[in-house]
RNA sequence: GCCCCCUUAGCUCAGAGGAUAGAGCAACUGCCUUCUAAGCAGUUGGCCGCAGGUUCGAAUCCUGCAGGGGGCGCCA
């Protein structure tokens, strides 16, 4: 059968291929005289819900069917317009077959139903084709070039490096890191940034606290600061500062003592941050340092910049930037306090001016928990006083995370203590069961996390489902390989895969390209979780239909391994976006 | 008071202006001599918060209202 050689892993998707098709098939109709004149209006190709609808339909017809009417043609008739655009369709696919073309033609059958929709399906050659395309481009498959040559930042995480980080940063953290990846899969190059807010006082305070604690440690009653952190994790950051340095500190002043402890607190916390992160999967390109955009004057002279862009003013002995003057804003906002010192605004100003004056991404995502929404209008004005495209800062915000433990509300605090962190979690529900979970639902919503359900509904979470077809289609290439039936990666004739269970599954697996481009478009991929069960689904009801090693027809079952690794390709693509592991085994 | 988000099946949630609003869980009924039954098939379950509007068509867009959450600092 013919191979589909020329396609590169980023083919056009099927669904503006069929826009394509369609608008050429009307420019047709009207040439030929069969439709009158008119501008072909904005028209939709979508999934129906029932699958007796197609793959795809157009409401093409019943907008153009307006246009129609307007431009005065006799032609107004929604489904007497779908009739036309149909022909047009049905003679293209007739004609494009021969040609010696290496595609096979995209669309199998043209219906028109109800007030005037167009359903399409696709031929079942063009979907056999596709097996091997899909499984060629490997990890690729799903990729575009929508983003290609764009330059993306995505920040995300960038918790207070004073300790351990809550369960609900996990959520940033795993919607960051999904966000990246679907950025990447649309052809951006992405940068996943972490921002160290080591410049403000809540770093001070922890360092207060870690010097407590190292004093403790030599007997040296030192109280920790009523804003410092009591949790009992200091103290083990304290034995590391020991393990350091020793006694080097102790006979220090106070003042003296802080300063040699802050790049030694720093260096501990991050790499506890970086060890914790890692152990979900979630690594950053960069650790941007906020105290740096001081130490190399970054604060200043943004600050000067908006100033001699008339956008400060001096009121009550502070600074102020004239914030109102933009929309979403209401008050202006204090930039340096009237005793001097700079507020965190200041600094944020500094660091987006870095982003994109000094560093140029194209577009910067900032993945924020809801409650800094206020935020947002406020960056957006900071934005238009640089001089800059508000739409190049994305500022991407999750609902907060509600810990339920034995029925109750857990709060979350460092302050206090009882903190439950992103690895108490994970030991308790694992990784890949809390990335599903946290990337099921929109970032808008508040997400209610019962973790003695989680345990006990450990087989039910649809993250072992998803994993447990991964493992039974490697279980089905050692079953081949064990009989001798096929081996997965021999050549093979997809021709036969004819059963519908085998081209819905075909179906499934293209769907990838859409999804990925849907989460793109909204910058949310919670969609993909729930294609990943629509996936393992569908694969388990080809699973239940068509046997896959058969020593009696060694052809079929040799077509049938090459669904199975299209089928793997898709689920392991998906899963990686998402964060989640793809064992071999359960 | 002003601003933002949410309200869909008993529960947790999807839903991209399109046709008869979907999954999972829970409940009930079947299916292992079989490549993983951690699976599959089926049944039950809905004034899409309420009321208007926009249009060929609204869970989806607009306005108002109610309920829930969040934000409005010389904090970060």
């Amino acid at each position: 059968m013919p191979q589909p050689e020329s396609r590169t892993p980023s083919f056009m998707m099927v669904r503006d291929r069929l826009k394509e098709q369609i608008r050429s098939a009307v420019e047709s109709a009207q040439r030929t005289g069969a439709l009158p004149p008119f501008e072909i209006p904005q028209f939709d190709v979508l999934r129906p819900k029932q699958a007796e609808h197609g793959d795809y339909s157009s409401n093409v017809a019943m907008v153009a069917a307006a246009a129609a009417r307007k431009a005065g043609g006799a032609q107004s008739n929604p489904r007497a317009i779908a009739q036309a655009i149909a022909d047009q369709i049905a003679l293209a696919s007739a004609t494009s077959t021969g040609a010696g073309s290496t595609d096979a033609p995209l669309i199998g059958s043209v219906e028109i139903a109800g007030p005037g929709f167009l359903n399409i399906r696709l031929a079942d050659g063009w979907l056999q084709a596709q097996v091997p395309a899909i499984i060629a481009a490997g990890a690729a498959f799903g990729n575009s070039d929508r983003l290609a040559g764009q330059r993306w930042q995505v920040e995300f995480v960038s918790a207070n490096p004073t300790g351990p980080i809550h369960y609900g940063g996990a959520r940033n953290a795993v919607l960051g890191d999904a966000l990246a990846g679907v950025l990447q899969a649309a052809g951006a190059n992405v940068q996943r940034e972490y921002y160290v807010n080591d410049g403000g006082s809540q770093f001070k305070w922890f360092l207060e606290t870690l010097y407590a604690r190292y004093m403790n440690l030599f007997g040296h009653p030192v109280a920790i600061p009523e804003q410092g952190y009591v949790g009992e994790y200091v103290i083990g950051y304290a034995q590391l500062v020991r393990d350091d340095v020793g006694d080097a500190l102790v006979s220090m002043d106070r003042a003296a003592a802080l300063v040699a402890l802050r790049p030694l607190g720093r260096a501990i916390v991050l790499a506890d941050l970086e060890r914790e992160l890692g152990r979900m999967g979630v690594h950053f390109d960069n650790w941007f340092s906020e105290q740096s955009l001081y130490d190399e004057g970054l604060v200043q002279q943004s600050l000067d910049y908006l100033d001699a862009r008339g956008e400060l003013e001096r009121r009550d002995g502070a600074v102020w930037f004239k914030a109102s003057a933009y929309p979403g804003c209401d008050k202006d906002e204090v930039v340096v306090r009237s005793t001097g010192s700079p507020t965190y605004l200041a600094g944020d100003i500094a660091y987006h001016y870095d982003k994109f004056v000094r560093r140029g991404f194209d577009k910067v995502v900032n993945v924020w928990a809801v409650d800094h929404q206020g935020h947002v209008a406020r960056m957006a004005a900071v934005m238009r006083a640089l001089g800059m495209d508000p739409d190049r800062l994305i500022i991407l915000l999750y609902d907060l995370v509600k810990l339920v433990r034995d029925g109750q509300e857990v709060k979350l605090s460092k302050r206090k203590g009882n903190l439950v962190t992103i690895s108490d979690v994970v030991d308790e529900v694992g990784s890949d069961a809390m990335h599903f979970n946290l990337l099921s639902r929109g970032p808008e919503s508040v997400i209610e996390f019962d973790l003695d359900l989680a345990v006990a509904q450990n087989n039910d979470n649809p993250v072992f489902y998803v994993q447990y077809s991964h493992a039974r289609i490697c279980s089905i290439f050692e079953k081949a390989a064990a009989e001798g039936v096929a081996v997965a990666g021999t050549p093979a004739d997809t021709a036969l895969l004819v059963h519908p269970s085998e081209l819905a599954l075909v179906r499934k697996i293209l769907e990838l390209e859409e999804q990925i481009d849907y989460a793109v478009d909204r910058l949310a991929p919670h969609n993909l979780t729930h294609f990943a069960s629509e996936l393992a689904r569908t694969f388990n009801a080809f699973y239940r239909d068509c046997r896959v090693v058969d020593p009696d027809n060694v052809a079929l079952s040799a077509a049938r391994i090459e669904l199975c690794r299209a089928a793997q390709t898709a689920l392991v693509r998906v899963l990686t976006l998402l964060g989640i592991s793809a064992p071999t085994t359960m």
